[in-house]
DNA sequence: ATGCACATGCGAATGATTCTCAGTTAATAT
DNA sequence: ATATTAACTGAGAATCATTCGCATGTGCAT
């Protein structure tokens, strides 16, 4: 769409990059990811699209956008890292281990906790890494996307 | 020593696994690793009592511990895993971005937190990821162990 | 002392990610 | 439009941590 086309234009504009065919077409599978896809998974939707463009061009074309701010990189549990446009709100992720599902939320009494521990011992906080690892509750029992259970 | 031999042995029984000299060794080397090693370097300290310990039985022998709960394996920042014995207290980490020291802290009140977020979105918290990324504030310039700066 | 399941060393295999390099192309200047 | 050139790309090799396969060695129950 227009606006997502906008917004790579003007990431690689202000850092001196071209603009061509393989990066317009992961900007845009890019900005459609709401599932935190692995970079495999990312080059497989590329490839629909466009079957001509490499695993490498991907792996490279996501360094970039992430230098640029364009995504986040997550790695929930070891192994492969995660894909997702980059959140206007910042939040983070909770992992059903039965399904591999990801929820996402966000904890101001958490990050407010953390500055504070960091402060009293002496540091000051520059980022943090927080994933939480839990299992759906009886009666909450409802969705069942087994998008793909690859947790720990 | 004694102490640490005894808890050894008496993990291996538990799980039916023998006890060798390599893991004595290892067993001793993880006992007395207070700053959380990798596990080539677990190996250097390891081959300099026995050269003849091969990398290969470090790496199996520490997924046996962790599996009989003797050590923990963290992935402070994508990469190698790091190893610790298994702590009489449960506590998380700070990492100093700039020289890649490993502080140890615990902080309930952002375990608690974890677990009401988790309640609230309809999950059991099973397990959780928390790392702290930090620099030392001036004031608190003291210590200066450039231990081994990998971070990030 | 014997037997055998478990352990070890060595090298090969894996899997995710990065690198190399020769050929292509977007952006800019004629 | 054409030339120029720095960026970009695809394919495959290289890296690096970790795991496997297999032939050989050994702890330990009988
Ligand atoms: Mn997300
Ligand atoms: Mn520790
Ligand atoms: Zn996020
Ligand atoms: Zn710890």
């Amino acid at each position: 769409m227009t606006t997502d086309t906008d917004v790579l234009i003007a990431h690689c504009r202000e850092s001196g990059q071209r603009i061509t065919g393989p990066r317009r077409i992961i900007a845009d599978v890019v900005a459609h990811a709401h599932d935190h896809p692995d970079i495999s998974e990312l080059h497989r939707r590329v490839a629909a699209i466009d079957p001509r463009i490499s695993l490498s061009t991907v792996y490279r074309t996501l360094k970039v956008f992430a230098a640029t701010g364009l995504i986040e990189r997550h790695s929930f549990a070891g192994g492969r890292v995660r894909i997702e446009p980059a959140a206007e709100r910042h939040h983070d992720h909770l992992i059903n281990v039965d399904t591999g599902e990801v929820v996402e939320f966000r904890s101001d009494a958490i990050e407010l906790l953390q500055a504070e521990v960091a402060k009293q011992l002496g540091f000051e906080l520059t980022g943090y890494k927080l994933v939480l690892f839990g299992r759906r509750t009886a009666k909450s029992d409802e969705q069942g996307a087994p998008l793909r259970p690859n947790c720990e």
